[in-house]
DNA sequence: TTGTAAGCGTTATCAC
DNA sequence: GTGATAACGCTTACAA
């Protein structure tokens, strides 16, 4: 016999009476409260999960997908588990290494009820085929997916950018080189735009032949720095498309004894933990906000609660690279 | 009416005989199967997995304890996602911050059946309180827990430790500084007794008055090497108790112009990625097998199967520091 | 090889 | 306020 029905029987109350006292109805007497409380306490009473689960069709548990983890990703993932966790869900990880058929399991796992939402880090299977899974449960992205089949907390990277380059024309550097992330992405192409917009508005020159691509890590960002110095000209700055990029081409210029930021200024992106450290300049990027932002668009269809949105931005934060 | 029920109209047969199909049982005809899995491909049918766990009475899910993450901490727990999915186990991370009140809930999960199993990295409850809960379903921790209370995985640093020091007599070191972890802990208990000993075996002095603690990150590991340059004498090498320690220890050593290996030697201890960028000599800590022996540990039980372990050992990695 | 029926531990909908 | 009773969707003896 569960313990539940222990409960019914040494109290003398009924199942649904019982239920009422575990969710804390106001439809209880005081008396059968306390004595069924009591009884509770005696037994050591924790209802069974899986039973809630079924009979109420909620898990209180949220899915979070992504391929691979980094102390960026983390910042997402540890904000989103906090957040869940104040509105009494529980987050389970995805972790895919970009194998589609594990990540997958994720969405099933949403079909089948384990999850009741699901948040998108970064995901390799075709966005349009993950649509078809919205119906069995909200589902919000980080970054924006497609042609927006999956709503997102995305924000525009443009907007960042121009702070760096705002910042860096009032100091006077106009030779800019950027090292752009991944050459396709909708990012990238934001970047450049707002870039070359920009150069383009203050009459500057673009510097296309300085572009460099996909450089993502540390190590990436030194063989950038290496090209740039074995070209024909140093630029007088580079903005760099996240803070490990720009790690490596200042750890780089160092060993090539270029003077930071007098005779190279470095910009970095997202603004981590080591970046502080090795004073970096950078943009400050709302992380924590965004993960907040996609819990409360999923907590908005599950709680069936209104959706209040506040518009987040980037930050310049001066350090001593520029 | 759900799927279920669905398939069961449709194809004609018992409740009994679709379950069976789902579950792969051989006591069905060729027949009924191939009718099912018809009927079950037209519906798009998945179990409700909180259906199947109320009655199996198991949710193939395990629990990982921690307080915080680090790159460490997610080499043991993304090999740990990695082994539980191959076992058809999925894995929720319960991230403590430090808060008791939160790391129970993992414990209380346990007993709500939301669980199977638990592995705790790193706990702030008394070992004794969590002990209780071992009759709710197996945990396995990976350091070791007090007295023992709870079973784990882990390895004696002192081997490693004595990988280090037979590695820098060889080279001729012997005048070795210690940059320890927590004082009291039972790692640098170890690690010290197995310094103490190896020296007083080759009558070397056993420099005690080098003896530094609390130091775990790089941060700290630069404040320890500005001690050691501002002390009377600088050591040969230091033994870290993690590569962060080691990366701090070494970037404020070339700050101050000291020559490594030729003025200083270090060796770290973990053997993380970023040791191999710096070219760190280091100790290889076979997390990740580790991960998996805790794994298989709670398997064991679990599925009700033997357990074979097999002796992990740690491993010099020789690189630039020494 | 198949079916019947009794769980699994709760919640939810009625009446009273 | 309280209590029957029917879900929730699936597994598993036990029979046949």
């Amino acid at each position: 016999m569960s313990k539940f029905d222990e409960i019914m029987k040494r109290s003398g109350y009924s199942k649904a009476t019982v239920s009422r006292v575990i969710n804390h109805s106001p439809y209880v007497s005081d008396e059968a409260r306390q004595i069924i409380t009591d009884i509770m306490k005696q037994l050591n009473y924790i209802p069974n999960r899986n039973a809630v689960s079924l009979s109420t069709g909620q898990t209180k548990q949220i899915g979070i997908v992504t391929s691979t983890t980094g102390e960026i990703i983390l910042t997402f993932m540890n904000q989103f588990i906090d957040t869940a966790m104040d509105f009494g869900f529980q987050t389970i990880i995805y972790t895919s290494r970009g194998d589609p058929e594990i990540e997958l399991q994720a969405f099933e796992d949403l079909r089948s009820k384990r999850v009741d939402g699901l948040v998108i880090i970064a995901c390799v299977n075709d966005p349009r085929k993950l649509k078809a899974y919205m119906e069995y449960g909200p589902i919000v992205s980080w970054q924006r997916m497609g042609n927006d089949e999956i709503p997102s907390v995305a924000m525009d990277q443009a907007e960042g950018y121009k702070l760096a380059l705002e910042h860096l024309f009032s100091r006077g550097y106009t030779r800019i080189a950027n090292a752009f992330g991944r050459a396709e992405s909708l990012n990238t192409q934001s970047r450049r735009e707002a870039f070359e917009s920009f150069m383009k508005s203050r009459r500057l020159h673009v510097w296309t032949e300085a572009y460099q691509y996909s450089v993502f890590s540390s190590s990436d960002g030194e063989e950038a720095m290496r090209r740039m110095a074995e070209g024909p000209e140093l630029p007088q700055a580079v903005l760099c498309s996240n803070d490990y990029a720009a790690i490596g081409i200042l750890s780089e210029a160092r060993r090539r004894n270029i003077q930071v930021p007098e005779q190279l200024a470095i910009v970095g992106f997202d603004d981590i933990e080591l970046s502080r450290v090795l004073g970096i300049t950078t943009i400050h990027n709302p992380i924590a906000e965004q993960s907040t932002q996609a819990f409360h668009q999923l907590w908005a269809v599950l709680g069936k609660t209104e959706l209040k949105t506040e518009q987040l931005t980037y930050q310049l934060i001066e350090r001593d690279t520029t």
